[in-house]
DNA sequence: CTTCATGCAAACCCTTTGCACGTCG
DNA sequence: CGACGTGCAAAGGGTTTGCATGAAG
């Protein structure tokens, strides 16, 4: 997951301007944990100024998602939420419950997509692999409950 | 993928009502031959009698997918599409310009999943993978025009 | 007949756009 | 100062809901 330095350096180095807002929203990052909304991002980017528009919010998470300082989930509910990002390619495991994301580094898959991506034909592939369970600590939670 | 007969099994033996609104969006389903949207559908189905009014589709939709009728897919620009769906555990692979999905059966990645979950400590996991790229023959006509 | 399904239109929600204003470099 | 970024408010677009009507079993 990367720093707000590391942020700073990419938004930097793509040549972007480096306005209240974004820095303000980098900080922001820092804070959140595991996965968020862009509904959560907003209600806590308000929290500190300046305020920051919704236009905005939204131009700035599509400039971070394509500068890969933040990462898109899809989650079976349906809904999208993002996480800070990080370095290489990866995958993640995320918990239906209290949302912990945790990165998969070195994707464990390579030698059996490969293979498949072979006998079907296809090119210029990439993959997208989410698995989603209950991670320990929830487990143990829900089983105190039941 | 489930053929028009397997499909009316399914909706049957889970004591759904065979309408001839549901009928009718079967016999569209039997007609793609890839992926396709809610919008693809809808206009599918009121090329046919009888014509089927938003909400029944959406709710349709809903139900085919609880019963795995249907299986919606991410696509890598944000969109949900659908397929018909297929029995077993199973993954995708799609083609990003003609937009064909084919199964991959037999989860080629269990294994490797297996450790992964085992080390993270989770538990009641389900995982997503979907392939996404260029497929033989879209290479082929994109070959010719460059 | 009773429950489940449909259709319409309006509501909804999240996201995007147009445009005038502000500000980073 | 010029290009890039912001904020507002309104539009957009796909999906969902409320409710009266209709049909399946």
């Amino acid at each position: 997951m990367y720093t707000y330095q590391e942020m700073l350096s990419i938004l930097n180095n793509g040549g972007y301007r480096l306005t209240d807002q974004r820095l303000s929203l980098l900080q922001v990052l820092e804070t959140f944990g595991g996965s968020f909304s862009a509904l959560d991002f907003e209600k806590k980017a308000n929290e500190m100024e300046p305020s920051i528009g919704r236009a905005t919010l939204f131009r700035a998470i599509d400039l971070f998602l394509e500068q890969g300082i933040l990462e898109k989930i899809h989650r079976e509910n349906g809904d999208d939420v993002y996480i800070v990002g990080s370095k290489g390619h990866h995958h993640h495991i995320i918990c239906r419950d209290c949302g912990e994301i945790r990165d998969i580094d070195a994707c464990p898959f390579e030698k059996e997509l490969e293979e498949v991506i072979q006998r079907e034909g296809f090119s210029s592939t990439i993959h997208r692999i989410e698995i989603e369970g209950i991670c320990e600590s929830c487990r143990k939670k829900g089983e105190g409950k039941n």
